[in-house]
DNA sequence: TTTTGAGTTGTTCGA
DNA sequence: GTCGAACAACTCAAA
């Protein structure tokens, strides 16, 4: 009391009660579980979001994902002064600028959920260890998919390698303990109150030119929106549209669930009573479930075998001899390969930061099989231009369209890309879309214009054949398991020597 | 321990 | 134009 003013005596009486919660990937105010967690445990909150280098990526602010995410926050903040929260925005290393609004703010807790990647896990240690050397409470949840990765196993305890068997112990496990999202956002009561010098460093978003930039709305009231636009619309037909790119029939949530702009949860619990609610929504829906249940598996690979990010999960499959023709990856890229299907996608990537996903492992698989080139260079390559792009989403996706995942597409399975976009894409409506050039074309030719009467004018031939590039590829995924199991003997041999 | 059934999304060939 | 078979074995997961 002596010499203490008035509001210092309150501060550290209810320093105690204060706490921060860490937004990262779970940009929202709804079922956030652990910003539900801070809730039952402090008085007085402040949020924060740190804007770090190593979580904008290699392309800094400009790229579609960060401008996403940069817009996420900017609609958080808003959400939160509503509500009379200040969301702080600190810019810099997380390990070191948190410490410094912890000790400024008098917080006693601070809560976060944990990071899904390899890369995260390391930051979120680091910081663990700053905060709780400095007495801090640390609070974390898993919260980015519905069931963690030591959550759903086979009767032996091992993860699941195989889609199908995970997919139906997600569901027996949802079964026995469901998940069901909260049915309304909880947070702390009370704001600390600005005090002494705890002004953050206020880093400005830039989150202008959404609109310009063809991105999705940002945010969490954008995310439930389009759930429930998709569920009352055209998840009814989800079942049947969803692998048509020129029909607008998926719920384009990837973005959202990326940054946690909405839950997994929360979309497997509207779903659900979407269905319960009108029975002949389950077959769109259950479809629909099903690539969220994609989702949490590929996180889960990704939790119990990082080394996936850099290696072929079939290990034969690493000695695959990859192609180094850059003029083939640039034609890719840019999308003037000369197959119309491929180049739309490629297109529609470049100029919108997403592709449809049928596209996406008709491209994938071009890459890959067709130019034969490295399907790591593939996944960098998206992973730097969509919005969605998600480091173990990605990952799974690639390694499936190149045969060497898990649950692989059959390595003699290779997309022919004109019969592809002649089955999805029958009018042609979406390669006219993104192909400017060929928009005249007859429909006939459109996915093969090579064969129209006289040549396009400004769309270049087919950079490769067909028929030659598919055998090409054959062979090299024939070479490779043939090497591995050349290996394989000679170990065999090695051992029973010795 | 052995057996059994199954495995996201296709393509090509020849009858 | 339509249809069925081959593609190439292999591994996983559970009974």
């Amino acid at each position: 009391m002596r010499g203490d003013s008035e509001d210092d005596r309150e501060d550290r009486a209810e320093s105690a009660g204060r706490g921060i919660h860490w937004f990262r990937n779970d940009l929202r105010l709804h079922d956030n579980t652990a910003l539900a967690a801070l809730a039952d445990r402090v008085e007085a909150w402040l949020p924060v979001f740190v804007l770090d280098p190593e979580l904008l990526g290699a392309g800094g602010r400009e790229t579609p994902r960060a401008r996403f995410l940069l817009g996420c926050v900017d609609r958080l903040g808003d959400a939160l002064a509503r509500r009379g929260v200040p969301l702080q925005i600190l810019e810099g290393e997380p390990a070191k600028v948190l410490p410094e609004l912890v000790r400024a703010s008098g917080a006693r807790v601070v809560s976060w959920n944990v990071g899904a990647t390899p890369l995260a896990r390391r930051r979120d240690e680091r910081v663990r260890r700053v905060l709780e050397d400095a007495g801090i409470e640390v609070v974390t949840c898993r919260d980015h998919t519905v069931f963690g990765p030591g959550e759903i196993r086979t009767g032996k305890g091992d993860p699941y390698s195989v889609y199908t068997p995970y997919r139906n112990a997600w569901w027996s496990r949802w079964q026995e303990a469901p998940r069901w999202s909260a049915a309304r956002s909880r947070i702390p009561k009370a704001t600390i109150p600005p005090g002494r010098g705890r002004r953050a460093r206020f880093a400005s978003l830039g989150a202008e030119d959404e609109a310009a930039a063809q991105l999705p709305t940002p945010g969490e009231d954008a995310a439930r929106r389009r759930l429930r636009a998709f569920l009352s619309g055209p998840a009814r037909r989800y079942h049947l549209d969803r692998d048509r790119p020129d029909i607008d029939g998926t719920s384009r949530l990837s973005p959202y669930l990326r940054f946690g702009a909405i839950s997994a949860r929360h979309c497997v619990s509207e779903g659900l009573r979407a269905i319960e609610a009108d029975p002949a929504l389950e077959a769109g829906i259950s479809k629909w479930l099903d690539e969220i249940v994609w989702r949490e598996f590929y996180a889960a690979v990704l939790e119990n075998e990082p080394r996936v990010l850099g290696e072929s999960y079939r290990r034969e499959y690493d000695g695959v001899r990859w192609s180094r023709d850059e003029s083939h990856f640039e034609a890719w890229c840019e999308g003037r390969t000369g197959y119309p299907f491929v180049d739309a996608g490629m297109r529609q990537l470049r100029e919108t930061g997403w592709m449809h996903n049928r596209v996406r492992m008709i491209v994938a698989s071009f890459l890959t099989k067709h130019l034969l080139i490295d399907w790591r260079r593939g996944e960098r390559h998206f992973f730097e231009a969509l919005v969605d792009g998600d480091p173990a989403s990605n990952n799974g996706g690639w390694q499936w369209a190149a045969s060497t995942g898990t649950d692989p597409q059959p390595y003699f399975r290779i997309f022919n890309p004109v019969s592809q976009g002649e089955r999805w894409d029958p009018e042609g409506r979406y390669v006219r879309r993104w192909v400017p050039e060929l928009r005249d074309l007859d429909a006939r030719v459109l996915h093969a214009p090579w064969k129209a009467d006289r040549p396009i004018p400004g769309y270049p031939a087919p950079i490769v054949e067909h028929k030659a590039a598919r055998e090409r590829a054959l062979e090299a995924f024939a070479a490779a398991r043939a090497g591995r199991q050349a290996d394989r003997a000679e170990g065999q041999a090695d051992r029973a020597e010795r």
